[in-house]
DNA sequence: CGATCAGACTTAGATAGCTAAGTATTTTAT
DNA sequence: ATAAAATACTTAGCTATCTAAGTCTGATCG
């Protein structure tokens, strides 16, 4: 028992990757909603909007999955949307369980608007870190919520243990 | 105008660094909150309590700084620890203004339940990653948070623009 | 065909974060 | 010495997320 292994069992928030994205999420947040501020909107909504530029009528739960967020939480933020009149819900004829969103002329006027933000926002969390390192910063993201998210519904299955 | 440049103007969630840090912390949240219910505590107490088993008598704006937090959150999350008595909160004497904080044996027993969870999460997420990769994915990771952390300083000073 | 199961959305209520503004205390600068 | 500024905490109220449970619609199976 030296003192080594004590300093480790700390697990000191430098060297803890769950503290580091905690940390780093909550960095890009901020400075996205700094700049969505300034356009009038609430940060929010910038997941569903970019979701809607790629895919232009998905249904809810698809809107859902492509941001990773739960279906109330995305029925919540599509309602306000709606209530601006950046989208519209318009329910499917064919499965009347779905609902379809469809942008209005006003939330697709706003991507020209918002995507340089988006841009210019990765841009300035890179400075100075090679193209290489960046890649590998991304590849191991993906990785590591792939591998949480398998945790997660592993967890969800053992209900005692 | 091809199609190519039309692509990289859609900043792809899978290209977008922003992106994948906020599906990554989800990600860890998730797992976290679901073993700390296991323990019957709320996901927020974790990142106090590991401050305060480092830190035990730090004061209130100490802590929200340690977990990036802002105070007002700090406040809410640490008076709902002194209420199921993990901690206690007293006023410094030397400085009234202060209130330093301290773990009561309850909140320092929890040491020894929680910390293997945290250890077993950053292990999960890191399976089949490089050690050099994971080392690398920290040291961007804390770059992009210091990068975006000094561009949302810039932008607050910058009232209109 | 009818009962049950599954799917998509919704509602209700809790949690954790934020900003803005307020209070009490200490420090600084006339 | 006192007015002004800064500091530490608090309050109030908003946003985005979650889980659990409910409603309606469609699919399956005996």
């Amino acid at each position: 028992m030296t003192d080594l292994p004590d300093i480790a069992d700390e697990l000191p928030p430098d060297r803890s990757l769950g503290f580091q994205v905690r940390r780093c999420h909550r960095a890009f947040d901020r400075v996205l909603n700094a700049q969505l501020a300034r356009e009038g909107l609430a940060s929010g909504f910038w997941y569903f909007l970019r979701a809607l530029w790629q895919e232009n009528g998905a249904t809810q739960k698809r809107l859902a999955q492509l941001n990773n967020v739960t279906e109330p939480t995305a029925v919540a933020m599509l309602r306000a949307m709606d209530g601006l009149g950046l989208i519209e819900r318009v329910r499917n004829a064919e499965d009347r369980r779905k609902v379809n969103v469809f942008l209005t002329p006003r939330g697709e006027a706003l991507r020209g608007a918002l995507t340089p933000h988006a841009r210019r926002i990765n841009a300035v969390a890179g400075e100075g870190v090679s193209a290489r390192d960046l890649e590998t910063c991304l590849r191991v993201l993906k990785k590591m919520s792939d591998n949480l998210a398998a945790e997660a519904a592993r967890l969800a299955d053992a209900p005692l243990r």
